[in-house]
DNA sequence: AAACCTCCTTGATTCATATCAAATGATGAC
DNA sequence: GTCATCATTTGATATGAATCAAGGAGGTTT
């Protein structure tokens, strides 16, 4: 939540976050279809969403951890157009969308939080298109890494170390590649000394080595 | 603009659409790095949006018609983060962000409008994803001419028939693909007898078959 | 009309990734 | 502890799209 709000405006902006909900991983926090009511805001735990096909192609559109919202994607239609789901145990602020809007007019620091958050997501959503478009594997699976260990760098963790909270394949169907072509750029990475890798326990070891493979140019 | 609202209201929305802006065929709205001022309403024309890296790989990440709104990445940073390119001459409406935000705060309706139209670029490149990540270059034409012309036909025009604003090189950067893919996609498509093809005019003879390449399970 | 340019089409070949297949390593149930 | 299951790695081969290359169509300039 933004700053800038004194002690009377906190106890009403509290209660737009005041239901908790827990996700057991594995576990759907909406799916598409479902009616739209709420965004969630991760407390703790780690997200996937993702769209499928009638045929049964599913494409990750995004992994969310600890401070992110989800549910975005409902407001338009009010129903969701993706599912949910919990990649470990989760915790996550249920915020009836009602309730952000009417808050958002009263009071404007809020509200241009809530344009920034959906605009930063068309923006990711923009470099995520950019990668699938005309990046080639290696170049996705360095941006990718480099992406995770950011955002966990900024709550706190490692910037070098990290554990995957999902599989080759979820990695893949991100990222546009199979799983084994995944497989593959780790072993490359890690062959190279780039990195460490055992199973889902990653340690980057070159961190300018892969900004390197992720843009070239930039690093000359 | 939505609907409900009555005379005294509209004066004020009216306001915030009061400054026009024509652009040339070829010219920038606005380009990456730009300061953020403004949402634009297209009245008339074609634009694209693309995002570039530093070694010059381009991707197209949208095209857009009249009655469409760009700008909205440039919310969450204060600055543009895409090049919005006149794929014809074109007249937008320019609409200060910060008095849509204000008369937002008034107009429930209008902060409603405001919130769909960002869920709906959400939910349109979440779909894009899925072509980039999941489909084939058939399947990514197919559906990229089925979206253009519903669009189009949503607009009074022809549900058959377009002409295209936009160069093959273009569409293959917003499909992920090379000119020359698209170029052998359309011809394949018209020795199949499912369109007409004479450079940028397109003419769909069987919309069936399009919808069973873009989706095979929905056709049975 | 000729020359020029851009865009598009088509063919031949190469290459990156998908697919198929098998083995290995981790995890959980009994 | 053993078995069963799932995730991952690695190798061999196939394939779709990229690349390289040449020619053609349409529009514009001289």
């Amino acid at each position: 939540m933004p700053i800038g709000f004194d002690k009377e405006d906190m106890k009403k902006l509290d209660e737009v976050v005041a239901t908790r909900r827990r996700i057991k991983q594995g576990d759907l926090l909406f799916g598409n279809g479902d009616k739209f009511t709420s965004l969630y805001a991760i407390r703790t735990g780690f997200f996937k969403t993702c769209v499928s096909t009638e045929d049964g192609r599913e494409q990750v559109t995004g992994f969310q951890m600890a401070g992110e919202i989800i549910g975005l994607d409902g407001i338009v239609s009010d129903h969701h157009s993706c599912n949910a789901v919990a990649l470990e145990d989760a915790d996550v602020c249920v915020m009836p969308f009602a309730k952000v809007e009417d808050l958002s007019r009263e009071f404007p620091l809020l509200q241009r939080h809530v344009h920034k958050i959906m605009s930063r997501e068309i923006v990711r959503e923009n470099s995520v298109m950019m990668l699938l478009g005309n990046m080639r594997a290696e170049e996705r699976l360095a941006a990718f890494l480099l992406n995770l260990v950011q955002r966990l760098h900024a709550r706190g963790f490692s910037q070098s170390e990290l554990t995957l909270r999902m599989s080759r394949e979820e990695i893949g169907s991100y990222l546009g590649m199979k799983l084994e072509t995944v497989s593959r750029a780790f072993s490359k990475f890690s062959d190279e000394g780039i990195i460490e890798v055992k199973q889902r326990y990653v340690h980057i070891l070159k961190p300018d080595a892969l900004k390197k493979i992720f843009n070239p140019q930039a690093c000359i």
